[in-house]
DNA sequence: TTAGGGTTAG
């Protein structure tokens, strides 16, 4: 009756709700599996019969625990096929599967199912929550092997590693049983890591520290790379330098290629040196991925001469470059504008015997797209093509952008109309290409069809594609399509850029309308955003033009306040035109101005 | 047990 209070208890706040229909037939099948024993049809008929009884009372009758045993013959109730009926009958209802097996467990010795038994079949059917709840309320303590893998278990398959955490953490406590598997440990750090959850890991490798268990170089590796993600990349290379200094273990070459990509990063090329030397010392060879690591990470940083360097390098000292390699130093050149270089490394590929992938041609492309050469990077993807490389919203976006940089804009829109029937779904990035393309042919008319195409595709546009949008229609001068834009934007739960006020302002400045600029100028300060100085200047110009040199002066206060000077050819046009006749006031009024 | 990456746009 414990063990029922403890139910019903737990009821109440949903506990025992974890089985899924799903769950509990795993359950079923997997202790119908227990039941080895066989029995004439006529026998299993009437077990079956037993079992659908027994269903009826356990589902009718609020408490039927203390009287089951007296109601049903016991070689019948407790007979493993009956038990098996009762658990598929049942495998719907999670509260009386559990109540079931409490019962069953407090009969143990009267039947087959061990608490091993039962803790076997709910954790296969990853009922976790119910396993603990089941040792819990029980207080039966399984035989630590079995114990053993249910924590493996747990560790592996639990679908929320912090609960797997606290259950072990409870069957410390409750139990006195912590995982005695490095394994086990090891595979929950692996699986924290890989979840991002680096908060976890360190939990985990506490509480294995705890237990006393010894790590290995898995562990060392987990423990690197969750320093490396935190970041704290020093930290990791002391802990290997330490680790390697004993003389324990050896760590291998992929922890330290993470560190090596961290320190990259990091631009910390010092510290690289240093991993690469402890790695050197200790007898940990670095691999080519050691080498790519720095290649990538120095041509992301803008040094591509560097990486050449090193690329060239370690070729003389017996490393062997891979496609992967090419790739990336081809690309690395040709953002620094390096073509030449670019050229002789892809010859060398080729005449290596490489073939160039997917990659190795977008960045091709991207390349001559940049160097402004378009005939070379149309001719290099149907070479993509033609070796028998997929296109793919990448290529096109790539030659898109490419086109219309370069003018072609018709062009551009040709390949923009035929992805569809390459198969290729365009993504906002597409429309952001080509609306971007037209918007810079002054084709605004077009540009705007497109955005509307856009949203009638479902595709949902970035705060950086409305900046250049609104832009764009400021620049021409159409500030009504810029606020309706903008609009839509802000309905989307998009916040606008700063910079986006700053278009706004200078595109009413741009049509003569000072009096809207100078409200949403005001706008601006009140929110704490700090204008552009060009746009105070637009206004303090536009105002003036207007013969509105009061207010004008107010703007200009304002811009001073910003910390921003106004240029002396504004200023000379601005005096000039406050000290004509109408605005003698004025004048004086700005000298005061500027003269504090 | 674990387990490698890269290209467009921003």
């Amino acid at each position: 009756m414990a063990a029922m209070r403890h139910l019903l208890r737990s009821n109440n706040n949903g506990y025992l709700y974890c089985f899924s229909t799903h769950q509990i037939r795993r359950i079923a099948t997997a202790d119908a599996t227990l039941d080895h024993s066989t029995c004439g049809v006529k026998r299993q008929k009437k077990l079956k019969e037993v079992a659908r009884r027994v269903c009826d009372v356990i589902r009718r009758r609020p408490t039927w625990e203390s009287t089951l045993l007296s109601e049903f013959p016991q070689e019948d109730l407790l007979h493993p096929s009956c038990i098996a009926e009762i658990f598929r009958r049942q495998s719907g209802n999670a509260l009386l599967t559990l109540r079931f097996y409490l019962w069953l467990s407090s009969h143990q010795g009267a039947n087959r199912f061990s608490p091993e038994a039962i803790l076997s079949a709910l954790s296969k059917a990853k009922a976790w929550k119910a396993s603990l709840h089941f040792l819990r309320s029980t207080k039966c303590r399984p035989q630590t092997s079995s114990l053993e893998s249910f924590a493996a278990r747990l560790c592996e398959e639990g679908n929320d590693l912090e609960e797997s955490l606290e259950t072990i953490l409870e069957l410390k406590r409750v139990l006195d049983f912590s995982p005695s598997l490095l394994l086990t440990w090891n595979t929950a750090l692996s699986r924290s890591l890989r979840i991002g959850r680096t908060d976890l890991v360190w939990r985990f490798y506490e509480e294995m520290i705890n237990c006393g268990i010894a790590g290995d170089a898995t562990t060392i590796r987990c423990i690197a790379q969750a320093f490396c993600k935190e970041g704290k990349m020093s930290e990791a290379l002391e802990l290997l330098r330490d680790i390697s200094k004993g003389g324990v273990m050896t760590p291998d070459a992929f922890t330290f290629n993470k560190l090596v990509s961290g320190f990259c990063r990091a631009k910390n090329y010092e510290k690289v040196s240093e991993t690469l030397h402890l790695m050197i010392q200790i007898g940990c060879k670095p691999t080519i991925f050691t080498y790519q690591e720095v290649i990538y990470g120095l041509c992301r940083n803008g040094m591509a001469g560097e990486a050449y360097r090193v690329f060239n390098d370690i070729k003389y000292r017996g490393y062997v470059h891979n496609v992967f390699s090419y790739t990336m130093m081809i690309d690395g050149l040709c953002k620094m504008g390096q073509v030449e270089h670019a050229r002789d490394v892809w010859q060398e590929m080729m005449r290596n015997g490489l073939v160039p992938n997917e990659y190795t041609y977008n960045v091709v492309v991207y390349g001559y797209c940049k160097m402004g050469d378009m005939d070379e990077a149309k001719k290099m993807y149907e070479e993509m093509l033609s070796r028998g490389c997929k296109e793919s919203i990448v290529s096109c976006n790539t030659m898109i952008g490419g086109l219309c940089s370069n003018g072609r804009i018709d062009e551009a829109w040709e390949w923009f109309e035929r992805m569809p029937d390459r198969g290729i779904d365009r993504d906002s990035n597409t429309y952001s290409i080509m609306i971007q393309g037209f918007c810079q042919g002054g084709r605004m008319k077009e540009a705007l069809d497109l955005y509307y195409n856009l949203l009638e595709v479902g595709l949902q546009p970035r705060v950086a594609f409305y900046t250049r949008m609104i832009q764009a229609f400021c620049e021409e001068g159409n500030v009504s399509m810029a606020t309706e834009i903008l609009n839509d934007m802000v309905s989307r739960g998009l916040e606008p850029l700063v910079i986006t006020h700053d278009y706004m302002i200078s595109g009413h400045c741009r049509r003569g309308d000072a009096c809207t600029a100078m409200g949403l100028l005001w706008k601006m300060l009140k929110g704490k955003m700090r204008p552009r100085c060009a746009t105070f200047e637009n206004l303090v110009e536009s105002l003036s033009l207007a013969d509105r040199a009061g207010d004008a002066l107010r703007v200009l206060d304002a811009m001073y306040k910003a910390g921003y000077v106004l240029g002396t050819s504004l200023c000379h046009s601005l005096v000039g035109r406050l000290c004509s006749e109408n605005h003698q006031h004025a004048g004086e009024h700005l000298e005061e101005v500027l003269g504090r």
